[in-house]
RNA sequence: CGGGGAGUAGCGCAGCCUGGUAGCGCAUCUGUUUUGGGAACAGAGGGUCGCAGGUUCAAAUCCUGUCUCCCCGACCA
Protein backbone atom coordinates (compact mmCIF):
# COMPACT_ATOMS: atom_id res chain seq x y z
CA UNK A 1 0.00 0.00 0.00
CA UNK A 2 1.30 3.45 -0.87
CA UNK A 3 0.27 6.14 2.01
CA UNK A 4 -0.59 8.44 -1.06
CA UNK A 5 -3.60 6.33 -1.40
CA UNK A 6 -4.23 5.25 2.21
CA UNK A 7 -6.35 7.30 4.48
CA UNK A 8 -4.15 7.95 7.71
CA UNK A 9 -5.29 11.25 9.35
CA UNK A 10 -3.14 11.34 12.06
CA UNK A 11 -3.31 14.51 14.56
CA UNK A 12 -0.42 16.58 15.65
CA UNK A 13 -2.45 17.53 19.30
CA UNK A 14 -3.98 15.18 21.69
CA UNK A 15 -7.65 14.59 21.36
CA UNK A 16 -9.62 16.50 24.64
CA UNK A 17 -11.50 13.92 25.21
CA UNK A 18 -9.89 10.72 25.64
CA UNK A 19 -7.57 10.18 29.04
CA UNK A 20 -6.80 6.25 28.16
CA UNK A 21 -3.03 5.64 26.32
CA UNK A 22 -4.98 3.70 23.90
CA UNK A 23 -8.00 5.84 23.41
CA UNK A 24 -5.58 8.48 22.84
CA UNK A 25 -3.08 6.89 20.25
CA UNK A 26 -6.04 5.09 18.33
CA UNK A 27 -7.91 8.50 17.48
CA UNK A 28 -4.27 10.77 17.03
CA UNK A 29 -3.13 7.92 14.77
CA UNK A 30 -6.42 7.89 12.50
CA UNK A 31 -7.54 4.25 13.81
CA UNK A 32 -10.80 5.55 15.00
CA UNK A 33 -13.40 7.73 14.50
CA UNK A 34 -15.98 8.35 17.53
CA UNK A 35 -19.51 8.60 15.92
CA UNK A 36 -21.59 9.10 19.30
CA UNK A 37 -20.82 7.67 22.67
CA UNK A 38 -19.89 4.30 22.93
CA UNK A 39 -19.95 4.20 18.92
CA UNK A 40 -16.99 4.40 16.57
CA UNK A 41 -16.02 4.31 12.61
CA UNK A 42 -12.54 1.59 12.17
CA UNK A 43 -10.85 4.02 9.61
CA UNK A 44 -8.41 2.22 6.84
CA UNK A 45 -5.37 1.64 9.52
CA UNK A 46 -7.34 0.53 12.08
CA UNK A 47 -9.59 -1.59 10.35
CA UNK A 48 -6.39 -3.02 9.21
CA UNK A 49 -5.16 -4.39 12.44
CA UNK A 50 -8.85 -5.73 13.14
CA UNK A 51 -8.53 -7.70 10.24
CA UNK A 52 -5.18 -9.42 11.21
CA UNK A 53 -6.77 -10.30 14.74
CA UNK A 54 -9.88 -10.83 12.65
CA UNK A 55 -7.67 -13.43 10.76
CA UNK A 56 -6.22 -15.39 13.56
CA UNK A 57 -9.34 -15.96 15.10
CA UNK A 58 -10.90 -17.25 12.00
CA UNK A 59 -8.43 -19.49 11.09
CA UNK A 60 -7.75 -21.30 14.45
CA UNK A 61 -11.55 -21.90 14.29
CA UNK A 62 -11.53 -23.03 10.35
CA UNK A 63 -9.15 -25.71 11.43
CA UNK A 64 -10.58 -27.23 14.51
CA UNK A 65 -13.75 -27.63 12.56
CA UNK A 66 -16.03 -24.73 13.78
CA UNK A 67 -18.48 -23.59 11.30
CA UNK A 68 -18.20 -20.02 10.39
CA UNK A 69 -21.87 -18.56 10.23
CA UNK A 70 -23.11 -14.66 10.24
CA UNK A 71 -26.05 -13.83 11.97
CA UNK A 72 -28.05 -10.79 11.53
CA UNK A 73 -27.58 -7.89 14.13
CA UNK A 74 -31.12 -7.25 14.59
CA UNK A 75 -33.06 -9.92 16.22
CA UNK A 76 -36.57 -10.70 16.84
CA UNK A 77 -38.13 -10.44 20.48
CA UNK A 78 -39.76 -13.46 20.08
CA UNK A 79 -36.87 -15.46 20.71
CA UNK A 80 -36.14 -13.52 23.55
CA UNK A 81 -39.17 -14.41 25.24
CA UNK A 82 -39.12 -17.80 24.48
CA UNK A 83 -35.53 -18.01 26.76
CA UNK A 84 -37.21 -15.63 29.10
CA UNK A 85 -34.65 -13.13 29.13
CA UNK A 86 -36.38 -10.21 27.03
CA UNK A 87 -37.54 -8.83 30.32
CA UNK A 88 -34.38 -9.83 32.82
CA UNK A 89 -31.94 -8.67 30.25
CA UNK A 90 -32.79 -5.10 31.38
CA UNK A 91 -31.85 -1.81 29.61
CA UNK A 92 -28.89 -2.85 27.73
CA UNK A 93 -30.67 -4.27 25.59
CA UNK A 94 -31.75 -1.44 23.02
CA UNK A 95 -35.19 -2.04 21.63
CA UNK A 96 -36.45 -1.57 18.38
CA UNK A 97 -39.78 -0.87 17.07
CA UNK A 98 -40.27 -1.76 13.38
CA UNK A 99 -43.40 -0.03 11.06
CA UNK A 100 -45.71 -2.78 11.55
CA UNK A 101 -45.15 -2.39 15.88
CA UNK A 102 -43.21 -5.23 15.77
CA UNK A 103 -40.65 -5.68 18.38
CA UNK A 104 -37.09 -5.90 17.62
CA UNK A 105 -33.69 -5.50 19.39
CA UNK A 106 -30.07 -4.81 18.20
CA UNK A 107 -28.75 -8.26 19.37
CA UNK A 108 -26.12 -8.41 22.59
CA UNK A 109 -25.99 -11.87 22.54
CA UNK A 110 -27.01 -14.44 20.23
CA UNK A 111 -27.47 -17.87 22.27
CA UNK A 112 -31.45 -17.85 21.53
CA UNK A 113 -30.41 -17.23 17.92
CA UNK A 114 -28.56 -20.13 17.37
CA UNK A 115 -30.91 -22.35 19.61
CA UNK A 116 -33.80 -21.41 17.00
CA UNK A 117 -30.79 -22.64 14.31
CA UNK A 118 -29.96 -25.57 15.70
CA UNK A 119 -33.59 -26.69 16.84
CA UNK A 120 -34.53 -25.60 13.07
CA UNK A 121 -31.92 -28.17 11.18
CA UNK A 122 -30.44 -30.62 13.99
CA UNK A 123 -32.74 -33.45 14.78
CA UNK A 124 -30.07 -36.62 15.54
CA UNK A 125 -27.23 -37.00 18.29
CA UNK A 126 -25.96 -38.71 14.81
CA UNK A 127 -25.17 -34.97 13.99
CA UNK A 128 -23.86 -33.67 17.48
CA UNK A 129 -21.33 -32.45 18.19
CA UNK A 130 -21.79 -29.13 16.11
CA UNK A 131 -19.82 -25.99 16.11
CA UNK A 132 -20.51 -22.21 14.92
CA UNK A 133 -19.03 -18.83 15.30
CA UNK A 134 -20.15 -15.29 14.23
CA UNK A 135 -17.75 -12.13 13.94
CA UNK A 136 -20.49 -9.77 14.05
CA UNK A 137 -21.38 -6.67 15.47
CA UNK A 138 -22.83 -6.42 19.26
CA UNK A 139 -25.12 -3.88 21.16
CA UNK A 140 -25.45 -3.54 25.30
CA UNK A 141 -26.32 0.10 25.98
CA UNK A 142 -24.32 0.41 28.81
CA UNK A 143 -24.35 2.59 31.34
CA UNK A 144 -21.61 4.48 31.16
CA UNK A 145 -19.41 3.35 27.88
CA UNK A 146 -15.41 4.59 28.02
CA UNK A 147 -11.96 4.26 26.93
CA UNK A 148 -12.47 4.57 23.43
CA UNK A 149 -13.50 0.83 22.20
CA UNK A 150 -12.29 -0.61 25.42
CA UNK A 151 -15.90 0.11 26.65
CA UNK A 152 -18.06 0.30 23.55
CA UNK A 153 -21.59 0.05 23.12
CA UNK A 154 -21.74 -1.41 19.48
CA UNK A 155 -18.35 -3.82 19.35
CA UNK A 156 -17.15 -6.33 17.75
CA UNK A 157 -17.51 -9.86 19.10
CA UNK A 158 -16.70 -13.44 18.13
CA UNK A 159 -19.39 -15.67 19.25
CA UNK A 160 -19.37 -19.56 18.41
CA UNK A 161 -21.65 -22.18 20.18
CA UNK A 162 -21.35 -25.47 20.52
CA UNK A 163 -24.53 -28.34 20.73
CA UNK A 164 -23.03 -31.77 22.11
CA UNK A 165 -25.50 -34.83 23.06
CA UNK A 166 -24.64 -34.87 26.54
CA UNK A 167 -23.09 -33.39 29.68
CA UNK A 168 -19.50 -35.32 28.94
CA UNK A 169 -19.47 -34.52 25.64
CA UNK A 170 -19.94 -30.76 26.27
CA UNK A 171 -17.21 -31.02 28.68
CA UNK A 172 -14.50 -31.95 26.40
CA UNK A 173 -16.14 -29.65 23.64
CA UNK A 174 -15.73 -26.66 26.35
CA UNK A 175 -11.90 -28.07 27.68
CA UNK A 176 -10.87 -27.68 23.76
CA UNK A 177 -12.47 -24.38 23.33
CA UNK A 178 -10.46 -23.51 26.61
CA UNK A 179 -7.45 -25.12 24.88
CA UNK A 180 -8.11 -22.79 21.52
CA UNK A 181 -8.76 -19.46 23.12
CA UNK A 182 -4.78 -20.18 24.95
CA UNK A 183 -3.65 -20.53 21.84
CA UNK A 184 -5.65 -17.70 19.76
CA UNK A 185 -4.27 -15.21 22.48
CA UNK A 186 -0.66 -16.55 21.52
CA UNK A 187 -1.17 -16.33 18.25
CA UNK A 188 -1.82 -12.70 19.00
CA UNK A 189 1.21 -12.39 21.15
CA UNK A 190 -0.53 -11.43 24.39
CA UNK A 191 0.29 -13.28 28.10
CA UNK A 192 -3.83 -14.40 29.03
CA UNK A 193 -4.62 -15.48 32.42
CA UNK A 194 -7.70 -17.55 32.72
CA UNK A 195 -10.12 -17.46 35.50
CA UNK A 196 -13.27 -19.16 37.04
CA UNK A 197 -16.12 -16.95 36.52
CA UNK A 198 -20.07 -16.78 37.70
CA UNK A 199 -21.99 -17.54 34.47
CA UNK A 200 -24.11 -14.59 35.28
CA UNK A 201 -27.03 -13.95 32.54
CA UNK A 202 -26.33 -16.65 30.29
CA UNK A 203 -26.77 -19.56 32.88
CA UNK A 204 -25.05 -22.83 33.30
CA UNK A 205 -22.70 -23.71 35.33
CA UNK A 206 -19.15 -23.65 33.97
CA UNK A 207 -17.56 -20.46 33.04
CA UNK A 208 -14.14 -18.81 32.58
CA UNK A 209 -12.72 -15.51 31.53
CA UNK A 210 -9.57 -14.93 29.74
CA UNK A 211 -8.09 -12.00 31.20
CA UNK A 212 -4.99 -9.51 29.78
CA UNK A 213 -3.33 -8.11 32.78
CA UNK A 214 -3.26 -4.37 32.44
CA UNK A 215 -3.09 -1.46 35.07
CA UNK A 216 -5.56 0.63 33.86
CA UNK A 217 -7.73 -2.63 33.55
CA UNK A 218 -11.02 -2.00 34.52
CA UNK A 219 -11.41 -5.47 36.14
CA UNK A 220 -9.85 -7.14 39.03
CA UNK A 221 -9.15 -10.79 39.33
CA UNK A 222 -7.73 -13.00 42.22
CA UNK A 223 -5.01 -15.02 41.47
CA UNK A 224 -2.56 -17.67 42.92
CA UNK A 225 1.15 -15.63 42.01
CA UNK A 226 2.75 -18.68 40.79
CA UNK A 227 -0.03 -19.12 38.18
CA UNK A 228 1.97 -15.78 36.31
CA UNK A 229 4.08 -18.38 34.62
CA UNK A 230 1.89 -21.43 34.28
CA UNK A 231 1.33 -23.04 31.06
CA UNK A 232 -2.59 -23.83 31.13
CA UNK A 233 -2.71 -25.40 27.48
CA UNK A 234 -2.02 -28.90 28.97
CA UNK A 235 -5.37 -28.81 31.53
CA UNK A 236 -8.07 -31.23 31.35
CA UNK A 237 -11.72 -30.62 32.58
CA UNK A 238 -10.94 -31.13 36.56
CA UNK A 239 -8.42 -28.74 36.59
CA UNK A 240 -9.76 -26.30 34.34
CA UNK A 241 -12.57 -26.68 36.72
CA UNK A 242 -10.67 -25.96 39.87
CA UNK A 243 -8.25 -23.33 38.69
CA UNK A 244 -7.14 -21.27 41.50
CA UNK A 245 -7.85 -17.86 40.02
CA UNK A 246 -10.88 -15.90 39.88
CA UNK A 247 -12.82 -12.87 38.59
CA UNK A 248 -13.50 -10.66 41.85
CA UNK A 249 -17.67 -11.30 41.66
CA UNK A 250 -16.78 -15.14 41.84
CA UNK A 251 -14.12 -14.71 44.71
CA UNK A 252 -16.33 -12.58 46.81
CA UNK A 253 -19.16 -14.88 46.42
CA UNK A 254 -17.06 -17.92 47.30
CA UNK A 255 -15.63 -16.01 50.25
CA UNK A 256 -11.90 -17.71 49.28
CA UNK A 257 -9.93 -17.93 52.03
CA UNK A 258 -6.46 -18.78 50.69
CA UNK A 259 -4.33 -15.90 49.85
CA UNK A 260 -4.60 -14.99 46.65
CA UNK A 261 -2.69 -11.78 44.98
CA UNK A 262 -5.12 -9.37 43.48
CA UNK A 263 -4.49 -7.97 40.06
CA UNK A 264 -6.52 -5.23 37.95
CA UNK A 265 -7.07 -6.40 34.49
CA UNK A 266 -9.20 -6.43 31.24
CA UNK A 267 -11.51 -9.18 29.98
CA UNK A 268 -11.04 -10.51 25.94
CA UNK A 269 -12.60 -13.81 26.46
CA UNK A 270 -15.49 -15.75 28.10
CA UNK A 271 -16.54 -19.12 27.81
CA UNK A 272 -19.63 -20.91 29.34
CA UNK A 273 -20.77 -24.65 29.40
CA UNK A 274 -25.08 -23.81 30.48
CA UNK A 275 -25.71 -26.89 29.13
CA UNK A 276 -29.87 -27.54 28.61
CA UNK A 277 -30.47 -24.08 29.60
CA UNK A 278 -31.84 -22.79 25.82
CA UNK A 279 -32.31 -26.10 24.45
CA UNK A 280 -35.30 -26.38 27.41
CA UNK A 281 -36.82 -23.16 27.04
CA UNK A 282 -36.70 -23.81 23.01
CA UNK A 283 -38.13 -27.46 23.40
CA UNK A 284 -35.14 -28.37 21.55
CA UNK A 285 -34.83 -31.90 21.53
CA UNK A 286 -32.79 -34.46 19.76
CA UNK A 287 -33.62 -38.30 18.94
CA UNK A 288 -31.02 -40.05 20.65
CA UNK A 289 -31.43 -44.29 20.91
CA UNK A 290 -35.34 -44.66 21.74
CA UNK A 291 -35.71 -41.34 23.83
CA UNK A 292 -35.77 -37.71 23.13
CA UNK A 293 -33.08 -35.47 24.70
CA UNK A 294 -32.50 -31.72 24.79
CA UNK A 295 -28.78 -30.56 23.62
CA UNK A 296 -25.96 -29.79 26.20
CA UNK A 297 -25.18 -26.34 25.08
CA UNK A 298 -21.89 -23.54 25.57
CA UNK A 299 -20.89 -20.37 24.22
CA UNK A 300 -17.64 -18.90 23.82
CA UNK A 301 -16.75 -14.88 23.03
CA UNK A 302 -13.89 -13.15 22.14
CA UNK A 303 -14.63 -9.10 22.52
CA UNK A 304 -12.68 -8.51 19.12
CA UNK A 305 -12.73 -4.56 18.69
CA UNK A 306 -11.44 -4.65 22.23
CA UNK A 307 -8.07 -6.46 21.39
CA UNK A 308 -6.23 -3.24 19.10
CA UNK A 309 -6.63 -1.24 22.70
CA UNK A 310 -5.78 -3.59 24.88
CA UNK A 311 -2.62 -4.03 22.71
CA UNK A 312 -1.51 -0.52 22.37
CA UNK A 313 -2.28 -0.34 26.33
CA UNK A 314 0.35 -2.75 26.60
CA UNK A 315 2.71 -1.65 23.92
CA UNK A 316 3.51 2.22 23.18
CA UNK A 317 6.18 4.96 24.10
CA UNK A 318 6.15 8.80 23.94
CA UNK A 319 5.72 8.49 20.04
CA UNK A 320 3.16 6.42 19.97
CA UNK A 321 2.14 3.02 18.94
CA UNK A 322 4.59 -0.42 19.05
CA UNK A 323 2.74 -2.79 17.19
CA UNK A 324 3.89 -6.52 18.15
CA UNK A 325 4.07 -8.14 14.42
CA UNK A 326 1.60 -10.39 14.81
CA UNK A 327 -0.84 -7.71 14.89
CA UNK A 328 0.92 -4.70 12.96
CA UNK A 329 -1.28 -3.21 10.42
CA UNK A 330 1.90 -3.26 7.94
CA UNK A 331 5.42 -5.13 8.69
CA UNK A 332 7.22 -2.70 7.41
CA UNK A 333 7.11 0.96 6.18
CA UNK A 334 9.47 2.04 3.68
CA UNK A 335 9.96 5.89 4.19
CA UNK A 336 11.42 7.71 1.01
CA UNK A 337 12.38 10.73 2.44
CA UNK A 338 13.26 12.62 -0.59
CA UNK A 339 10.00 11.94 -2.30
CA UNK A 340 10.89 14.39 -5.28
CA UNK A 341 14.23 12.98 -5.91
CA UNK A 342 14.47 10.40 -9.07
CA UNK A 343 16.68 7.75 -7.44
CA UNK A 344 15.57 7.55 -4.00
CA UNK A 345 11.70 7.19 -5.81
CA UNK A 346 13.09 4.85 -8.43
CA UNK A 347 14.76 2.93 -5.84
CA UNK A 348 11.77 2.74 -3.41
CA UNK A 349 9.43 2.32 -5.70
CA UNK A 350 11.63 -1.09 -6.77
CA UNK A 351 12.12 -2.19 -3.67
CA UNK A 352 8.20 -1.86 -2.44
CA UNK A 353 7.43 -3.95 -5.42
CA UNK A 354 10.02 -6.41 -4.60
CA UNK A 355 9.28 -6.39 -1.08
CA UNK A 356 5.71 -7.31 -2.21
CA UNK A 357 6.50 -9.94 -4.25
CA UNK A 358 8.58 -11.54 -1.43
CA UNK A 359 5.07 -11.62 0.54
CA UNK A 360 6.19 -8.28 3.14
CA UNK A 361 3.74 -6.36 3.73
CA UNK A 362 4.45 -2.39 3.32
CA UNK A 363 3.64 0.51 3.43
CA UNK A 364 5.73 3.05 1.19
CA UNK A 365 5.64 6.65 2.61
CA UNK A 366 5.95 8.01 -0.81
CA UNK A 367 4.48 11.50 0.22
CA UNK A 368 5.50 14.73 -0.41
CA UNK A 369 6.06 15.49 3.23
CA UNK A 370 8.92 16.83 5.57
CA UNK A 371 10.82 13.81 6.72
CA UNK A 372 10.26 15.28 10.38
CA UNK A 373 6.20 14.79 9.90
CA UNK A 374 7.21 11.22 8.32
CA UNK A 375 9.35 10.40 10.83
CA UNK A 376 7.23 11.23 13.30
CA UNK A 377 3.72 9.72 11.46
CA UNK A 378 5.93 6.29 11.06
CA UNK A 379 6.50 6.46 15.18
CA UNK A 380 2.89 7.30 16.12
CA UNK A 381 1.59 4.27 13.59
CA UNK A 382 3.94 1.92 14.90
CA UNK A 383 5.01 -0.72 12.32
CA UNK A 384 7.42 -2.78 13.26
CA UNK A 385 10.08 -1.97 10.79
CA UNK A 386 10.89 1.41 9.27
CA UNK A 387 13.70 1.29 6.20
CA UNK A 388 14.60 4.65 5.98
CA UNK A 389 16.12 5.64 2.29
CA UNK A 390 16.97 9.43 2.01
CA UNK A 391 20.64 11.14 1.14
CA UNK A 392 22.66 8.68 2.16
CA UNK A 393 21.32 6.64 -0.40
CA UNK A 394 22.13 9.47 -3.28
CA UNK A 395 25.70 9.82 -1.61
CA UNK A 396 26.60 5.96 -0.62
CA UNK A 397 23.67 4.21 -1.70
CA UNK A 398 23.60 3.57 2.08
CA UNK A 399 19.57 2.65 3.43
CA UNK A 400 18.69 2.66 7.10
CA UNK A 401 16.65 0.20 8.89
CA UNK A 402 15.08 1.22 12.60
CA UNK A 403 12.72 -0.99 14.84
CA UNK A 404 10.23 0.50 16.41
CA UNK A 405 10.35 -0.82 19.40
CA UNK A 406 13.77 0.19 20.68
CA UNK A 407 14.05 2.53 18.01
CA UNK A 408 17.20 1.94 17.09
CA UNK A 409 18.80 2.22 13.62
CA UNK A 410 20.81 0.23 11.63
CA UNK A 411 22.80 1.89 8.36
CA UNK A 412 23.15 -0.71 5.73
CA UNK A 413 24.26 -0.60 1.83
CA UNK A 414 20.91 -1.09 -0.07
CA UNK A 415 21.62 -3.90 -1.95
CA UNK A 416 21.84 -5.75 1.80
CA UNK A 417 17.99 -5.24 2.41
CA UNK A 418 16.59 -9.00 2.25
CA UNK A 419 19.80 -10.46 3.97
CA UNK A 420 19.15 -8.04 6.49
CA UNK A 421 15.61 -8.79 7.09
CA UNK A 422 15.90 -12.50 6.80
CA UNK A 423 18.45 -11.92 9.34
CA UNK A 424 16.15 -9.67 11.53
CA UNK A 425 13.42 -12.96 10.91
CA UNK A 426 10.73 -10.55 9.87
C1' C B 1 -28.78 7.25 38.26
C1' G B 2 -25.64 10.69 41.90
C1' G B 3 -21.44 14.15 41.70
C1' G B 4 -18.08 17.18 38.61
C1' G B 5 -16.38 19.44 33.87
C1' A B 6 -17.10 21.00 28.82
C1' G B 7 -19.60 22.57 24.00
C1' U B 8 -16.54 29.18 20.06
C1' A B 9 -13.17 27.34 12.28
C1' G B 10 -11.04 20.45 10.69
C1' C B 11 -7.97 19.85 15.68
C1' G B 12 -6.32 22.26 20.37
C1' C B 13 -7.82 26.56 22.93
C1' A B 14 -8.57 32.11 24.56
C1' G B 15 -12.60 35.56 24.96
C1' C B 16 -17.65 35.16 29.15
C1' C B 17 -16.59 37.57 35.49
C1' U B 18 -17.35 43.54 33.88
C1' G B 19 -22.73 42.94 27.13
C1' G B 20 -20.60 46.98 22.23
C1' U B 21 -18.87 44.34 14.56
C1' A B 22 -15.45 36.77 16.98
C1' G B 23 -9.64 35.82 18.15
C1' C B 24 -4.87 32.69 18.71
C1' G B 25 -1.80 28.20 17.52
C1' C B 26 -1.85 24.01 14.39
C1' A B 27 -4.16 22.24 9.89
C1' U B 28 -6.03 23.82 4.75
C1' C B 29 -5.24 26.79 -0.15
C1' U B 30 -1.65 30.12 -3.35
C1' G B 31 3.42 31.74 -4.15
C1' U B 32 8.76 31.84 -3.07
C1' U B 33 12.81 29.75 -0.50
C1' U B 34 13.67 25.20 2.02
C1' U B 35 14.12 19.61 2.87
C1' G B 36 17.70 13.10 7.71
C1' G B 37 13.07 14.47 13.42
C1' G B 38 6.37 17.94 13.08
C1' A B 39 10.33 24.53 8.16
C1' A B 40 10.46 30.19 7.05
C1' C B 41 8.31 34.33 4.80
C1' A B 42 4.17 36.64 2.19
C1' G B 43 -0.87 36.26 1.16
C1' A B 44 -5.90 33.74 1.26
C1' G B 45 -10.19 30.95 2.64
C1' G B 46 -12.93 28.93 6.55
C1' G B 47 -17.81 30.55 12.18
C1' U B 48 -26.02 29.55 12.59
C1' C B 49 -20.16 30.89 19.29
C1' G B 50 -24.54 23.14 20.66
C1' C B 51 -30.00 24.31 20.25
C1' A B 52 -34.51 27.10 21.80
C1' G B 53 -36.59 30.99 24.34
C1' G B 54 -36.01 35.47 27.40
C1' U B 55 -33.71 40.37 29.17
C1' U B 56 -31.48 44.58 26.40
C1' C B 57 -30.82 49.86 21.79
C1' A B 58 -27.18 45.72 21.56
C1' A B 59 -25.90 38.77 23.78
C1' A B 60 -20.40 34.08 22.58
C1' U B 61 -20.89 37.04 27.19
C1' C B 62 -26.61 37.90 31.53
C1' C B 63 -31.31 34.66 32.70
C1' U B 64 -34.41 30.10 31.78
C1' G B 65 -35.00 25.59 29.43
C1' U B 66 -33.01 21.74 26.53
C1' C B 67 -29.50 18.49 23.82
C1' U B 68 -24.73 16.39 23.44
C1' C B 69 -19.83 14.89 25.00
C1' C B 70 -16.07 13.83 28.81
C1' C B 71 -14.45 12.49 33.91
C1' C B 72 -15.40 10.08 39.08
C1' G B 73 -18.75 6.74 41.37
C1' A B 74 -22.70 3.23 41.41
C1' C B 75 -24.37 -0.43 37.60
C1' C B 76 -23.01 -4.24 33.94
C1' A B 77 -19.53 -8.08 32.52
Amino acid sequence: MKYSNFFIPTFRENPSDAKLKSHILMLKSGMIKQETSGIYSWLPLGFKVLKKIIKIIEDTHDSHGINQILMPTIQSSDIWKMSERYDTYGKEMLRIIDRNNKELLYGPTNEEMITSIGKHFIKSYKNLPRYFYHIQSKFRDEIRPRFGVMRAREFLMKDAYSFDKDEKSGELTYENFFKLYLSIFEKLGLKIIPVRAPSGEIGGSLSHEFHLLLETGESKIFIDETFLNSNFSKLKIPEIKSINSFTDELYDSLKISKCLKQLKSTELGHIFLFGEKYSKSFDFKIDYNNEKIYPYMGSYGIGVSRIPAAIIELSNDNNGIIWPKEVAPFEITLINLTSDNVSTKLFCEQLYASLKKSNYDVLLDDRFERPGIKFSDADLIGIPIQIIVGKNFIDKKEINIKTRKDLNETTICSDNIFKFLKKMKV
